[in-house]
DNA sequence: ATGTAACATATTACATGCAATATGTTATCA
DNA sequence: TGATAACATATTGCATGTAATATGTTACAT
């Protein structure tokens, strides 16, 4: 009734920072590169305040690190930040997850339900997951939780983290994947039969292994980059 | 060597912040209560890039509170909001403590004995506890697990978590001090046995309590505030 | 009263200008 | 060669102008 339909949110501003966390999210900019202000003016032909506050939302992401007097600079991750990232993960999903179950665990199982399917569709086809298929399954796993808790705070965090995640989102393979998705269903399991510490102490081992698998990843590409 | 000794921090934007902020924790402009730019500016004698970039840092840390085409007003905590943050507070703090513990246990408790001093001074000479010093104490209590966890991520989220927390310091009374104290020594002596577990527990259950001993006060001072 | 039209006011997002400062590079001299 | 001085360049923080938009208020007609 009141609100306009108008599409406008900031436009310039929200545009710019889109196209370039686009850029970085699918690598079209390498980690460290500089993210050079007047050419991306000139490129998207508009002043510099949009951009530079684009930047600077970036930079509160983690996904863009400002160097004072040198410029900005696309984050190139390292084996520590994998880890701080999962602890903060362990942190927040577990309670994320509790306060979800304990809020509306109907609600909560359904919409897990509802978001496994296409990929339990997948195997019932006998079909290879798809990669996107597998991330946005994945991210929306995890994302149930932290909707579920009713906790704004809670919410803003994860979606913070999830950003830092898709950063280095290259560093997972196949096997990783299946090894995930039984870890998921097995926390679904113990939450359908209310064993909720069991569920939250698999969920934390889960988020454990990824990062151990990340890091190894991480380590192998970089090595094979020094060559 | 290579460092200048200049005292200019991003100075102005910087000033502007913690003044409006201290103004803020200090109830010095009440909740509700519109910050005004124009006014602000003229105050400060200088202009509104710094005054609107200092708004904008204090809405990200939850103190101040944007309305689209309305402007800025200090926050006006909620039950909820006091709910949220405890949340919050329990899932990463609990991190923190297992994670400082796990990284150095007797520099943890080394740290947390030279922070209780004044405490015990005071109960020495048989004094009340002043609120300030009380207030430093429970900060630094707190803060130490955050910075002994090693976690750059974690430390920041406990400083921007503690800023909402002073915003409604108001509720917070002797009775709840002496308790706070008992558990937080409780904590130390059982992580000083090794006992983890129970310590995270004890942990949780001293937010938690913290939690419904401020909603408590909250809701007092909302009803004395109607008469 | 209730709805609306007209107006005054405030907020925003964006564009620019500019001076201070830091960095990097090149030239100069011991 | 190695230190330093001079210069070019880039970044930053701040100040300001401006047009589009939203909000609030008052006056007017139904």
């Amino acid at each position: 009734m009141s609100t306009s339909e108008k599409i406008q949110i900031g436009s310039l501003t929200t545009e710019c920072y889109t196209r370039i966390k686009d850029d970085i999210l699918n690598k079209r900019i390498r980690w460290g590169q500089k993210l050079n202000v007047p050419e991306l003016t000139a490129r998207f032909g508009i002043s510099r305040s949009p951009v530079v506050k684009a930047i600077e939302r970036l930079s509160h992401e983690g996904l863009v690190q400002i160097i004072p007097n040198r410029g900005s600079f696309v984050s190139a991750p390292t084996k520590r930040d994998i880890v701080e990232i999962a602890q903060v993960r362990i942190a927040f999903e577990t309670m994320a997850c509790e306060l979800a179950f304990r809020r509306d665990k109907s609600a909560l199982l359904a919409n897990q339900q509802l978001n496994e399917a296409p990929i339990t569709d997948c195997e019932r086809k006998q079909l290879r997951i798809p990669e996107d298929l597998w991330f946005t399954y994945d991210r929306d796993f995890h994302r149930i939780f932290a909707e579920g808790a009713g906790n704004s705070r809670l919410l803003d965090i994860y979606e913070q983290v999830r950003n830092q995640i898709e950063l280095f989102r290259v560093f997972y393979g196949e096997d990783d994947a299946l090894r995930a998705l039984e870890l998921h269903r097995e926390i679904l399991a113990l939450l359908r039969q209310d064993q909720l510490g069991d569920a939250l102490h698999v969920l934390r081992l889960h988020i454990e292994e990824v990062c151990e698998q990340t890091i190894d990843e991480f380590q192998r590409a970089m090595t094979e980059m020094d060559q």
